[in-house]
DNA sequence: TTGAAAGCGCTAACAT
DNA sequence: ATGTTAGCGCTTTCAA
């Protein structure tokens, strides 16, 4: 008479136990039609006494509203990247979706395919990919046609539904901000690069051309501060360096380090800014200039489009957001002579 | 003849088009059993031609094996959160599994159920809960007992699948290497508090206890380095400050830092470690001393306990990893007598 | 090696 | 307001 304990419960055990039909079950769970209080009653009970817990596969296979969206990212846990993830989430917990994560760790298509393959055959309404990257970008691109898609950036690109952040211009403003104290160019060290240029290079570049600037050639960085440090120490060695702009906040800081290892003082001796507004930046001895990026709102504005294409409410495709620059303790005018680099020790 | 082109194709129009039986495609598609090359060829091609990608609910609702997993977390960005998650990100993937995060604000029933019912509504085979707080430890008590659950923390408990990180012994260590260079006690600023007091705390405590030393009240930090900031000029008045342990080096860098705006330096004046060797940690200024956490590994440990208990592969209940104390350069002996502080601007 | 038949547990359409 | 009837798109027996 009683279900087999060993497996779960479904919906025709409580409608058994409550005296009613599997449709009264599912209305009393939904909440859409109405049921009368006495077997709403009944099969509440009847609920909780077996601890029923509906088929999330069930009800997805029949309805066929999926409640739960996917992430595919380069990386979750750099600062960037787990703002805009739990931007996504909040957003989403509040319209009732669970989010999916799935790291593309390379570019190439086989590692691509692999983690998409993973993702697209997970009961999904949709996608939000992180385009910060070029694992993001391949991923973007490998998307299968007919899946709702969000592509989230820096960068404005044609063709995809988007939501970005303008770097480029707020890397335009914070560059401009370096020159206007007098510095006669402003040396750049970008964050690992994608494909493209990223926005905020060419922003930098954009305010140079502009000014008349010389533009000096590139440091590569890699996303760890050490390296950063590294190349700090070496445009020590460079008496044209006057100011500095660094790919993220991060790297701002290991340049400074690796200035300061050498003797110099930011920012009498040199001027760094850096991008991103890092909770530490603001803590950093001196407190660095930035660009604070909203990467939480930036999340949710790509998970309010990527809702507007599957539910067919809006037919919006884009969405930008202005960062703002912050000016802090790591900027002031070129010293009249800057001092010499101590030696390596 | 052709499908509607608007709704997805189903194994029956592969079928179809390649003139076989739907359980042959399926065949094809997991690969278990064996099918004529030709025959295969033919399911193949109707695949790419269609773009056919399984549905995920309908699978699982037959196979009863979901291929995802869910992450329940109090936070999912900061540092620490962020690098477990990765960790059991990156052991799913390497397994087939796709995770699904879902933050649970506060410790009330209320919202805990809110979030626990968006997971539990979704297709699972079973839950990680970051039980690095209190709405962790609530997540973890409010879990039907029939899903499998591994909780992953800083302190081992009882009743519970769990990977944990010892912090006590960590922190009992940290703490002597203070004691050890001399200072009389040692000061701690906690993260903020979950229910029972942490490990790190509890290893602290019992450092001073073991060394007959003297047990200070502790300060109330919250996760802002700005507020441990203010904290470090608070302790920077009280001259029987010498050595102070925080509970993770955002603290630890807060601190030194308001200690540094009361002119006092470290670790000259104050010793200050920190916890969880944050990638920044050691490029602060000083190189903060403090305890390495192998978060990725701690989610990759937990991922498999999981799995132990979903596949029922292992009866394994628990895995334990020790921190590793990393000495770098904001420790020293205490001075004969400490500088006393600048007066506030 | 292959196909036919029978579900998996739910929702939706329809009838009452 | 409620029950009956049909699926949703797969996997899994079972026969052949």
């Amino acid at each position: 008479m009683t279900a087999d304990s060993r497996r779960p419960a479904t919906m025709a055990d409580v409608a058994r136990m409550a005296g009613v039909s599997v449709p009264t079950v599912s209305r009393v769970l939904s909440g859409a039609a109405r049921v009368s209080p006495l077997k709403r009653e009944r099969v509440e009970a009847a609920i909780s006494a077996l601890s029923f817990r509906p088929s999330a596969a069930a009800r997805i296979l029949a309805s066929r509203q999926p409640m739960a969206i996917a992430v595919v990212a380069g990386d979750t846990s750099k600062y960037g990247y787990a703002e805009t993830i739990r931007g996504i989430e909040s957003a989403a917990r509040a319209e009732g979706y669970t989010v999916m994560i799935t790291v593309v760790e390379s570019p190439e298509d086989e590692e691509v395919d692999r983690a998409l393959r993973l993702v697209l055959t997970q009961a999904i309404a949709g996608v939000v990919v992180l385009k910060f990257d070029p694992p993001g970008v391949a991923a973007l691109r490998r998307m299968p046609p007919d899946m709702p898609v969000v592509a989230l950036s820096g960068v404005r690109s044609i063709g995809v539904r988007q939501a970005v952040l303008d770097e480029a211009s707020a890397a335009e403003e914070l560059t401009n901000h370096l020159l206007d104290l007098g510095h006669a160019t402003v040396h750049h060290v970008p964050v690992p690069p994608s494909r493209r240029e990223d926005g905020r290079t060419t922003g930098w570049r954009r305010a140079l051309r502009a000014a008349g600037a010389r533009v000096p050639p590139l440091e590569a960085a890699t996303w760890s501060p050490h390296t950063a440090r590294d190349i700090g120490r070496r445009l020590a060695e460079n008496p044209d360096v006057s100011a500095v702009f660094c790919g993220n906040d991060e790297i701002a800081m290991g340049v400074i380090r690796g200035l300061a290892d050498r003797g110099l003082v930011t920012p009498d001796d040199v001027s760094v800014v850096g991008f991103d507004d890092h909770p530490l930046a603001a803590l950093w001895s001196p407190a660095i200039t930035t660009v604070k990026q909203d990467f939480l709102r930036l999340g949710e504005r790509g998970f309010a489009l990527l809702m507007g294409a599957v539910n067919g409410t809006s037919t919006r495709r884009f969405s930008s957001d202005r960062p703002r620059v912050v000016i802090r303790s790591s900027t002031a005018p070129p010293p009249a002579r800057r001092a010499t680099p101590r030696p390596p020790a």
